[in-house]
DNA sequence: GATGAATGAGGCTTCATTCAT
DNA sequence: GATGAATGAAGCCTCATTCAT
């Protein structure tokens, strides 16, 4: 299917690719990549609050324009799949973010829980609503984003 | 697979299940059940806050005791595998816990914002503190699950 | 499917055929038979003619009444499935009608050719008529079983 | 099977063919327009009763060149399998034999019987013969294909 | 004698991968 | 470097048959 969707033979995918597991891991961190490099550049010299909004807002406005990057995302989110280099793919792009939470916390401005805990709660609640709206058991549109931004944001605030 | 671990021919697994389809999508009504109806027993006639409690704390034991369960419907909750009948049962299992949300809105106890939208970012952000712990990126124990739920517990009440 | 119909275990066909070709040539020969004794039953004392014409309405008569055990017949005339037995009763049930051919030839009232291809003839154009009529080809009705008949006739008359 | 005969893997069957009822379809339809397009290579500018000569002979010859093919359609002729495409061949190939007889129906040539009846017993009675020798009842050297030809002949001409 | 759950060989099919061109 | 035909292991499933009850 990738082959035929590249518009070229079958045996040259195996030229750029190792394996079919290799291909999704490669798809897997260029997607990864790209949704941190986003949510990266949209950081800056912000207060905290408004800084949690751009990053919200963020994975709201990637997930709207990559709606079939962030399902693949999820779909193979799941460790059976994922090799050791996009294991590490995932840690570097945590590790800015975990950097900037753990200032946040030196200042009392979220709560005094492990950064880890509440970096998985902040992006497993916003993956929570878009697998809700593919199972078609909401809709997400600007408002639920403003009203779940503001939720989340007390959940980690102090 | 099934049939060996189950220690009968490969035809015997067809005397209960139609097809491979049908005993995923079975298997997946049971566990989604066995957690639904767990949580469910756990409800009585506690404030809200406690309430809330037993309910994060019994993800987090439903999650201890049948961790390879929880890995399964998290596996399979992507809808392309789900049949109508496994999606009847999901629909289920969440009205009771909607009708009480939703009677904790009109208490003024939670948020001014839809139910479903609460319920997703309190189950999607426990989700994500699973995953982080299947992909070790941390490791959730009675403290953080302590800790999460007082975070969540913030998100959605008013 | 048999034991379903016949409303008994599936254990039980076992009982009464050792296996499922046995079931199949046991089924042959009872209705062959049935063909043939209801073609036998129809000869007597009735002129050459006469006698062709009660063979030929017979089999559309029994085609009729038994448009399943026809196709079934027809079916399974193929070689490979037959028992030695089955092929035993096939040549019991022409020999009559040989013997009559054979008459019929010394009495020169049909064609000097060997009374075996004269039957041939005749029995495999009638099963051309029906099987057309199963790929709806053609219908048949009692205009085309008399016209064909006269056909026939003409084919083996002297 | 038809992978080992054809010394090829398993998988590469399915390169030439969709399923295993496609390659029975085809190999139905590429026997089927060769039986029909040698029958009509027979014909001629020659007066009916050499024509059809020439037609039963060519039956003759194709069922000994190509004894497997003939029992192949015959064993095929069943309904059930044949698909669409199969059926329009079945239809395409009568045509012009149709045409034929129609026309020799108007010069008074054969009998006054619709002429799809005459071509099933003429093809059935073909048929008949082989099915005979086939179960061992009879043998079709040259001296059996004439008499039949001309008990035929007699069948349907005027 | 009847049952029907259990069996497993075998059938059809897919698809990730290879390799000769 | 590109191709795509060929591959065959492995997957899902059926069904004729067995056998403990």
């Amino acid at each position: 299917l990738v082959a035929e969707r590249a518009r070229v033979g079958a045996g040259t995918v195996y030229r750029y690719f190792e394996s079919k597991e290799a291909l999704v891991n490669a798809l897997y961190r260029k997607w990864k990549q790209a949704l941190g490099g986003y949510l990266f550049s949209l950081l800056g010299d912000f207060p905290p609050r408004e800084l949690f909004h751009r990053y919200w807002q963020g994975m709201g406005e990637f997930s709207r324009r990559y709606p079939k990057a962030m399902a693949f995302l999820e779909l193979h989110h799941h460790g059976d799949y994922l090799d050791d280099e996009s294991r590490a793919v995932e840690r570097r792009i945590l590790e800015p973010i975990k950097a900037l939470v753990d200032r946040w916390q030196e200042q009392q401005i979220v709560k005094n829980v492990p950064s880890e805990l509440l970096m998985a709660l902040v992006y497993g609640s916003f993956v929570g609503l878009l697998r809700a709206s593919w199972l078609t058991l909401l809709h997400v549109d600007q408002a639920a984003l403003d009203a779940t931004e503001a939720c989340m944001w007390e959940a980690i605030r102090r």
